[in-house]
RNA sequence: GGAAAGUUGCCAGAGCGGACGAAUGGGACGGUCUCGAAAACCGUUGAGGCUUUGCGGUCUCCGAGGGUUCAAAUCCCUCACUUUCCGCCA
């Protein structure tokens, strides 16, 4: 949620900014009109408020003293005065709501760094490791899109996920489930010096999917649970944020660093026939998530350390792939700046958004009430939140199998997973 | 799922219609004393909105929401959570 006290003073700054988005800054003009209109009346009613709460000191005095009349004159020109007083009151309320649904649904500004553009199309690559989509860097024994290799060694049995649960379900086993476990485990001991693991609720409340700003724009993306009020959560950034929610932190724990693997959710209903195939979209699966809490002060050093972490697995696990700063128009809802890295994986000839490496300045924060005080200052501010992929594992699955796969068929182990193969070196 | 008790500031805990943003104790911070420290003593110590160049003014918040009243931490209703007991259970 964007402060509205900087909609009232900056208005021409947010409005630009927001339009670099590129879709439209619509309800701007209408959220400083409605706050101009609320404060107005608010003052109103404090006005009137402050009359009663004198009134009734005075009544409280008088009946002291005796006076009863005295204090009766007063109880009825206080009496007046509430009516007027509860129906200004509930204008302001009115606005109020009206101004904070329309605020939840103005997304995040743009950093000034982040480039322009509209589409994805316009994203910058800022750095490419390996040899990417060369074709003459790929061998034809690589060329085998993982959903064959999967079904040819056993590793991958996605008919009977879909006997289960339907389409774009997934079930790895034997190595494979192995292989899904091991990506995890290995995301988690990387980042154990920095980060506090967490395992938290993967099924939560409303409020939780609102302060990521998973909710109200986007509730068609996420499966609820009607009865219970429950949403099962796309990632773990979700309840991970919710974490200091409605906290006052110290500035002296920031920044505060956590990692959680958790299951994820995701209808996938607006991209209905795309990449249906394998492991490419998928309802269900499993992420190791890096996050952190910060001041403004240390948000671009973390961003950084984030993005240098996820990007160290990836090159740990023998991927070739690419670093892309997101622009304008293609950043997500939530984000100021956000660097995605990309797998190119050689049977499916695709790059493969693999992680997803987010600063979301004050507006998740904001949303979720997380402040923080500093030793000595007055008052508190809004802290930042940053969060990024460590590891998603269907993609990077699919990954390591093509690039690994020997001449025979078989996929050799990339070292770093060595220790929790249990002594086998390849699958086969 | 059933029953009982509870939810107040950083913590403990009082208050049970009016002088209560809230006693008291502890903690933390600052000061006096001291070569320094401890002890003692003095002081400060919640968050937020609107307004103001500033001093300040004003409103809101005692789990949440609603109600009664001139006036609610205090009375009434609903809900959530916590603890204990019973039931069920990986």
């Amino acid at each position: 949620m964007i402060d509205v006290r900087r909609i009232r003073t900056e208005y021409e700054a947010v409005r630009t900014a927001l339009g670099r988005r590129g879709d439209g800054t619509g309800e701007l003009a209408r959220v400083l009109e409605l706050d101009e209109q609320m404060r107005q009346v608010m003052q109103e009613r404090d006005d009137i408020r402050s009359h009663v709460n004198a009134l009734s000191k005075e009544v409280g005095q008088l009946r002291r003293d005796g006076d009863v009349a005295a204090a009766e004159a007063k109880q009825e020109e206080s009496r007046e005065l509430g009516e007027r007083e509860r129906a200004i009151a509930g204008v302001v309320d009115q606005i109020g709501e009206q101004v904070r649904e329309l605020l939840l649904h103005i997304p995040n500004l743009p950093s000034p760094d982040a480039p322009d553009g509209a589409h994805a199309d316009d994203n910058v690559e800022i750095k490419r490791v390996g040899p990417g989509d060369d074709p003459a860097a790929w061998a034809d024994h690589q060329r085998v899109p993982h959903w064959d290799i999967g079904t040819e060694l056993g590793i991958l049995d996605l008919e009977r996920a879909v006997k289960m649960s339907g389409a774009m379900f997934t079930m790895f086993r034997k190595q494979g489930a192995t292989l899904a476990r091991a990506l995890c485990q290995l995301a988690l001991d990387r980042n154990s010096d920095a980060f506090e693991e967490v395992r938290p609720p993967t099924v939560v409340l409303t409020e939780t999917m609102i302060s990521t700003g998973h909710l109200p724009k986007f509730a068609d993306d996420a499966y609820h649970l009607e009865r219970d009020g429950l949403w099962a959560i796309p990632t773990a950034e979700v309840p991970l944020t919710s974490l200091a929610r409605d906290e006052i932190l110290d500035e002296s724990d920031l920044p505060m660093r956590l990692m959680a693997q958790t299951a994820c959710f995701r209808r996938e209903a607006g991209s209905a026939g795309r990449d249906t195939r394998g492991l490419l979209r998928v309802h269900e699966f499993d992420k190791v998530e890096i996050l952190a809490y910060a001041t403004p002060a240390q948000a671009a050093e973390l961003h950084a350390d984030l993005l240098a972490r996820a990007e160290s697995l990836i090159a740990a696990l023998g991927l070739t792939y690419r670093v892309l700063d997101l622009c304008a128009g293609d950043l997500g809802n939530s984000s100021a700046r956000t660097f995605d890295i990309e797998v190119y994986s050689p049977g499916v000839d695709q790059w493969l958004e693999v992680s997803s490496v987010s600063w979301f300045s004050d507006y998740q924060a904001r949303r979720a009430n997380i402040r923080y005080r500093s030793a000595g200052a007055k008052g508190t501010e809004t802290a930042h939140t940053l969060n990024g992929s460590a590891l998603a594992v269907p993609r990077v699955w699919a990954a390591v199998v093509e690039t690994h796969r020997q001449p025979d068929g078989s996929i050799r182990i990339p070292d770093v997973l060595l220790p929790y193969f249990r002594g086998h070196t390849e699958i086969r």
